[in-house]
RNA sequence: GCGGUUGUAGCUCAGUUGGUUAGAGUACCGGCCUGUCACGCCGGGGGUCGCGGGUUCGAGUCCCGUCAACCGCGCCA
């Protein structure tokens, strides 16, 4: 028999039943009733259930293990009895009687727990490693890095692409970051550096023709973490393709990403559809060049409906260059305690706040006479083009429809309102239907406008923003203005947080985009000075003579 | 580099307005237990309350300093 395993802790079952068997495991749980005791013996396959009891020869061995001490023991695998089977773990059906028993190497006590969940500091977890890693979550964790390694390995080298390896210990390659740096024995006082990148080398190994490259790449950067991801070292697919155009760079790697995704994203759903969207227009829309495209929400230049306004923070805002107002659409977050919530996330980003209007049922009020009246002259109105037949009568009808409402509206009897009725009775009477709709929408629909910054901007500006931005009842939209560099980030962290606490982001997806048009150089707004905004090694539009 | 939070048993944590011998769970040790699968029951050991100083009759608790870790910003992408 093998040194030290028969079968692996998740392959028996009822077939291997009177069969003897060796196994070696750590032991993860011990359960001690005096005259029987179980161990759950778990290896990176699983977990089987073995026992003994004073007629085995080891059982006062046995007895003295202890959690994660590492063991081999042999055995017979017996059948449990119906009760008795564990439907949780595969090798439930069965148990191994203990006849003989090594210990491999014996434990401590544990600073750190495999068997369970309970959550660790990662402190701890780091300087027992070794434990952290035992543990089903961290297994699972390893296990899937390398298997997707390996799926995008396949996928490459399937599309002819080739792996070549290059330095570690090199020259430096600017990519922005901080080097980190290796003192040389053979220069002193003169300093390698780790790659950011595998830059100069595969630009060697493309000028040499080897026409497809991709590598695994180990990337080096000497900046400070954050809890989600930390650039000291880390690894990417990094490719190159000899005489090909921008898309056919898309065409070879969205299969590749997107299969891995399949393999891999846990049966959620991966969207075949990548959208190719303009620096530019990531900005505008999303607020960053790394957009959540679950989230729905796009955001908007309403800069017009703000200039001259009675909001005055804005409108003169707007009469420096370069400024511009965004709204965020928020559909379904039209409450005031939603807004609030909002408006104090951009206080704690470090804006001074997010101005928003939100749409709700525009509560009923008393008659107004004065209006019925117009009203009704505007019905004779209809009545007459109805007689002569001079419009279409779906267009009479909507209005109808529309009058009727404005007829149990027709109290709202403030002066702005007076005249808009009189406007509206102005354009029915000149045959302009577009402004009629509009006045009526904005003054005397079932909708209101609420929010400190509709008071401000009037019911006109208000509905225009409400049309522009397709909005409803139920709904809201925040606004952020200045030079769009200064909120842009902002407006798209509260992009995310509104498409979170709204729910409008489906969690089970996965949705791609390519972010094309990147600009290659930045000017600095206060030094003036011009810098990479993104990679430098990359041939810009237009070739050489544009650069 | 800047800001915030945390530091109490091997581990995860509680500890009230400053007041008796600093607690719980788990782990560990001992005892009982032949069907558990987070086994159960009984008992026990285990503490420089991060470190240094101060206020006070009295400090885990308040103040000052310091160190470390974490989170965020800067930075990186």
């Amino acid at each position: 028999m093998h040194a030290y395993r028969s079968h692996n802790c998740v392959q028996l079952n009822k077939f291997n039943v009177g069969d003897t068997v060796r196994l070696s495991g750590w032991v993860h749980r011990v359960r001690d009733h005096g005259g029987i005791l179980f161990i759950d013996l778990r290896d990176h396959y699983g977990i089987t259930q073995v026992l003994c009891d004073p007629d085995s020869p080891v059982f006062a061995e046995v007895e003295k293990l202890r959690s994660e001490y590492c063991i081999r023991i042999d055995g017979n695998v017996m059948a449990r009895d119906d009760g008795l089977i564990n439907s949780k773990i595969p090798t439930g059906e069965v148990e191994v009687f203990i006849r003989d028993m090594e210990v491999l190497g014996a434990a401590d006590e544990l600073p750190l727990m495999v068997f369970g969940d309970q959550e660790y500091p990662e402190e701890t977890r780091l300087k027992y490693r070794y434990l952290d890693l035992r543990r089903d979550k961290l297994q699972a964790n390893m296990k899937m890095r390398s298997d997707v390694v390996a799926h995008l390995r396949r996928a490459m080298w399937d599309k002819d692409f080739r792996e070549y390896q290059t330095p570690i210990i090199t020259s430096s390659s600017p990519e922005g970051a901080r080097d980190f740096l290796i003192p040389s024995r053979l220069h002193p006082g003169k300093f390698y550096a780790l790659p950011q990148a595998p830059q100069q080398f595969k630009q060697l190994i493309m000028v040499s023709g080897f026409d497809k490259y991709f590598q695994i790449a180990p990337c080096f950067r000497d900046e400070d973490p954050r809890a989600d991801r930390s650039p000291t070292d880390f690894y990417q697919l990094d490719l190159e393709m000899s005489f090909v155009s921008q898309q056919d760079v898309f065409d070879t790697i969205q299969p590749v990403m997107q299969g891995c995704f399949e393999a891999f994203g846990d049966g959620r759903k991966v969207d075949t559809d990548w959208a190719q969207i303009s620096y530019r227009d990531a900005a505008l829309w999303y607020g960053t060049d790394k957009p959540d495209l679950r989230n729905p929400i796009k955001m908007q230049i309403v800069s017009d409906h703000f200039a001259g306004s009675g909001f005055k923070i804005f409108a003169s805002l707007l009469e420096k260059s370069g400024t511009q107002i965004r709204a965020i659409p928020a559909p379904g977050g039209g409450s005031r305690k939603f807004c609030d919530r909002m408006n104090a996330f951009a206080q704690k980003e470090g804006l001074p706040g997010m101005g928003y209007i939100f749409w709700r049922d525009r509560p009923q009020q008393s008659a107004a006479i004065e209006v019925l009246e117009k009203m009704t002259k505007l019905d004779e109105e209809i009545a007459r083009y109805e007689d002569t037949g001079k419009y279409d009568s779906q267009t009479l009808s909507a209005f109808r429809d529309l009058w009727n409402y404005y007829k149990q509206q027709a109290d709202m009897a403030s002066d702005a309102e007076h005249q808009a009725a009189q406007r509206i009775e102005d354009a029915f009477a000149a045959g302009d239907f577009d402004t009629c709709e509009f006045l009526t929408k904005a003054y005397f629909s079932k909708m209101e406008a609420a929010g400190p910054l509709a008071k401000n901007i009037g019911p006109e500006r208000t509905e225009a923003i409400r049309q522009q931005l397709n909005l409803g009842v139920g709904d809201a939209a925040f606004f952020l203005g200045g030079k769009p560099k200064a909120f842009e980030a902002v407006a798209g962290r509260a992009r995310v947080e509104i498409g979170n606490e709204l729910k409008l982001t489906d969690q089970d997806r996965f949705a791609f985009c390519w972010i094309v048009d990147f600009p290659i150089y930045e000017r600095d707004e206060e030094t003036g000075k011009i810098d990479f905004e993104h990679n430098p090694f990359s041939m810009p539009q237009g070739g050489m003579a544009a650069l």
